[in-house]
DNA sequence: CTGAAAGCGCTAACAC
DNA sequence: GTGTTAGCGCTTTCAG
């Protein structure tokens, strides 16, 4: 390496333990192609202020090794990683791993990368998942629902990291957000349900700790009944973490409100079990029974009945979030909240009311 | 700072651009706490070595001010990133992100972290793909399925980068495997069939290029016709882009070989997207036509009528996986394959052939 | 148009 | 037990 006469003093001794240097470095092309280093960069990065001769010299010495700049020693030296992450409830799940596909693809096609973390159901408690994320490099933070942890927040508007909420909207916010009204589209679905002559309507939802999308959900739910003057039938699943759970609130729903005739289910999944347990149980749907999805994830046009779901333009989301961040990185604009239209998707899963019972 | 008289003549100036500092580093923290950098770091890093005193000024002061250290310098300095990195298919996709899952939850428990990268089914191209995750510090690369990428194979042997390939296991592989036997599994599934009675199978397959699990899934189907002297009847699908798909290949079947009593998909949801067209169709499951998919995805048990599947341990394969470059990178031990056992799950979507026909 | 050198944040010799 | 300092790989002034 070209060092002056001192360093090199320094160098045989800590070097010559690692059999072979693993990675090329700017420092052998530039050996390689007989220039200094920053003739190296410069040839990689903006050729053009590189005399043809000599940037030939470097691609062709760079190549021959396979050579690629090392993003950690670029990113020490740029201050800049072009890193952004995202954290949500779980990877494992249609909705979610379609959200992070979206929010991936997006950022690869403008040269970003990200890491995924997943946080569980609970919002409440980011901050250490985030630490992890943000001590290697992350200049944006994209976070599943809104953020219910101060810390995160505290920590991100002290040390200006970008921080976005995706998927849920909310008029007002401490932090901008994209998605979508679940309260708004809850009530649509009720309404829905409501002129095709529902009047008993209960509700299964997931755990809403730490959930705003449960907790919006079961809030427009709550406050229709009121306006009816009604009293809410809600029950709640752990289906986070078991997929069956959904049974078991069918039978207390069916226990001790034979009354309903439309379930309204706050996730997809939910109401792929409940479907289940009704045709265990030998309740018809949509004859005795309607139901709703939440999300209209692929699977469900593909059940049997077909699933009456609210579609939320989740990809659309997605790829929202990310250029919005990605144009907070490069242009330094502030980040701004957007809102997403849903609609009812009505499938074979909702009929009229039974007119018995 | 605490530099040296000579270092504080050039520093003023680049440094007073910058408004403030957005991230506290390791010079403030050592100023907060009237020490030098070297005694944060060892209070940080390997507190045993700091007299009490000193260690709880340090960690007070990072406190107060939200002190992380950064990965980017850390990893520079150390030559060491701890990310490793996945390749699959895509994210979007029950089983994918079963395994992509399952991986970043054993790299979270062991301090590492990692990219998630989608590549397509066909991985005779990985390369420019694995190039990015590779400058960003990656350290080693798991990829979803059989490396038919020369070009990354070769990479990775020149520059000693860990490589393992997960989910197909192949007794032969330049490369290590860890998952379970394609061509296996699909020879107990048919032999399943046949206890049952059926002799006229036929299969749907995805795009076979550059996919290992098709090629041995189709090989293995071709093998036992040839066994029996049968002309194996198979229909491919474009499955991997469009949902709807097995529909047509399902119409193909029926029309060209009407006898057939018992169908192949070689993935869960062409499965669905067949049951759905066999609805439409008329045609009954199980009692006209036997159904199976693979990869036992939690929805082939929700479905009407649940799914016969090959269920594949993704999950452990996934943290197996992890854990084994894990240990690579630790204990610098090689990596080894790992054949896993799959099982065929006898469900209801599986009956005996119908007799007339 | 090219090279020398500084320095991004950190850890680990080395010196005391 | 603590401080000083070199240097990881890179980009970018600054000279020439």
């Amino acid at each position: 390496m070209q060092q002056t006469g001192e360093k090199l003093l320094a160098k045989p001794k800590s070097q010559a333990i690692q059999a072979r240097r693993i990675r090329p470095t700017i420092h052998d092309v530039a050996k390689a192609a007989g220039v200094s280093i920053a003739t190296v960069s410069r040839a990689l990065n903006s050729p053009d202020s590189v005399r043809k001769e000599l940037r030939e010299r470097v691609v062709a010495a760079a190549d021959s090794m396979d050579y690629m700049a090392d993003s950690v020693g670029k990113a020490l030296r740029r201050q800049r990683t072009q890193i952004i992450s995202t954290m949500l409830p779980r990877l494992a799940d249609p909705l979610f791993s379609a959200v992070a596909s979206a929010i991936q693809e997006t950022l690869e096609e403008n040269g970003y990368l990200g890491f995924v973390q997943t946080s569980g159901f609970d919002n409440s408690n980011l901050f250490d998942r985030a630490k992890r994320l943000i001590e290697h490099g992350t200049e944006g933070l994209i976070i599943f629902g809104r953020i219910d942890d101060q810390r995160l927040l505290d920590y991100c508007r002290a040390h200006q990291l970008p921080l976005l909420s995706a998927y849920s909207y909310f008029e007002k916010s401490e932090v901008p957000t994209i998605g979508f009204d679940n309260y708004l589209a809850t009530r649509q679905l009720v309404e829905m349900l409501h002129t095709l002559g529902h009047s008993r309507i209960a509700m299964i939802s997931g755990s809403d700790k730490g959930n705003d999308r449960q907790q919006s959900r079961i809030r427009a739910f709550r406050d229709i009944n009121a306006e009816l003057g009604q009293e809410p039938v809600i029950e709640f699943t752990h289906m986070d973490f078991d997929m069956a759970d959904g049974g078991a609130a069918l039978r207390r729903i069916m226990e001790n409100h034979p009354e309903t005739t439309a379930l309204i289910c706050n996730r997809c999944v939910i109401a792929f079990s409940v479907m289940v347990e009704a045709r265990r149980l030998g309740i018809t749907v949509p004859e005795h029974l309607s139901l709703t999805g939440f999300d209209d994830i692929d699977y469900a046009a593909l059940f049997d009945p077909s699933l009456t779901t609210v579609a939320v333009p989740s990809e659309k989301i997605g790829r929202a979030a990310a250029k919005a961040m990605i144009a907070r990185l490069e242009t330094g604009a502030p980040l701004g909240s957007r809102r997403f239209e849903t609609e009812v998707i009505l499938r074979r899963s909702v009929a009229r009311p039974r007119t018995t019972a």
